[in-house]
DNA sequence: TTTTTAATATTACAGTTGTAATATTAAAAC
DNA sequence: GTTTTAATATTACAACTGTAATATTAAAAA
């Protein structure tokens, strides 16, 4: 994946398939998201396509079909997307950030104790 | 703003300097912006008239000036993306988005006993 | 070996976005 | 009142997106 490219909206829910499971055929990237989507399998492989153009996956023949697999991590993408976000949206304000989300999920207290204790570790480094 | 409507990357920084101070005349916003961006006078022009089109903000006329003004609150326009965005990226997993955070960002031990308080709050309640 | 079929490749098409340039118009200046 | 000028309005244009449909091709079946 260069630099500046992006995975757009529909892009992501694509690569959330393939980075569960991998190598993949279309076929089962599209059976993968039958039930979670409404799109035409026609979609599916143009999206499988352009994230190929993209470089974000790339795939091996076998037969007449492509195996698809990453060749991006999700931990990649995920921090480029934190980062894009927290700029957009919080100007770079973490804090702030995590207090609107704060704000409006509801979370058990299970969750928050969880949260503490990352926070703990990371207080102690 | 309409419910689907969506405020893209330029226009969340026009956005922020509207929120920031507003009513606003076009030029405050293209000198607000002069330091933080490169962009031309043109394009801010642009952005203007696509968030007032958008129903984002409104203005009123004052001689030959408009003096734009927000009909969405920031904190709307937050959530709204912050949904988007756990959605996207996390499939709507808070605890495991928070914990990626945490991983990259840098806090000061402040600001990790702030964010500790704020969780202790949300706990009581 | 020819036909069928199931994969992939190419093309489509409108809406959004980034990034302006040009045109029009109303207020100021003369 | 006519000219200048500074605002706003309209137009531009390519890349990216969402959402497919059609065309081509290589493998399987007959």
């Amino acid at each position: 994946m260069k630099k500046g490219t992006q995975i757009s909206d529909t892009e992501w829910t694509v690569m959330k398939v393939i980075w569960k499971d991998s190598p993949i055929t279309a076929n089962e990237v599209i059976e993968g998201l039958e039930e979670s989507t409404d799109w035409s399998d026609r979609t599916i492989r143009t999206l499988l396509n352009r994230l190929v153009k993209k470089k974000v996956i790339s795939y091996k023949k076998d037969g007449r079909r492509y195996l698809y697999y990453p060749i991006v991590t999700e931990n990649e993408c995920i921090k480029k997307e934190n980062k894009s976000f927290l700029n957009r949206v919080y100007s770079g304000a973490v804090t702030l950030m995590f207090a609107k989300f704060l704000e409006e999920e509801s979370l058990s207290d299970k969750e928050i104790e969880e949260l503490k204790e990352i926070l703990d570790k990371k207080k102690k480094r």
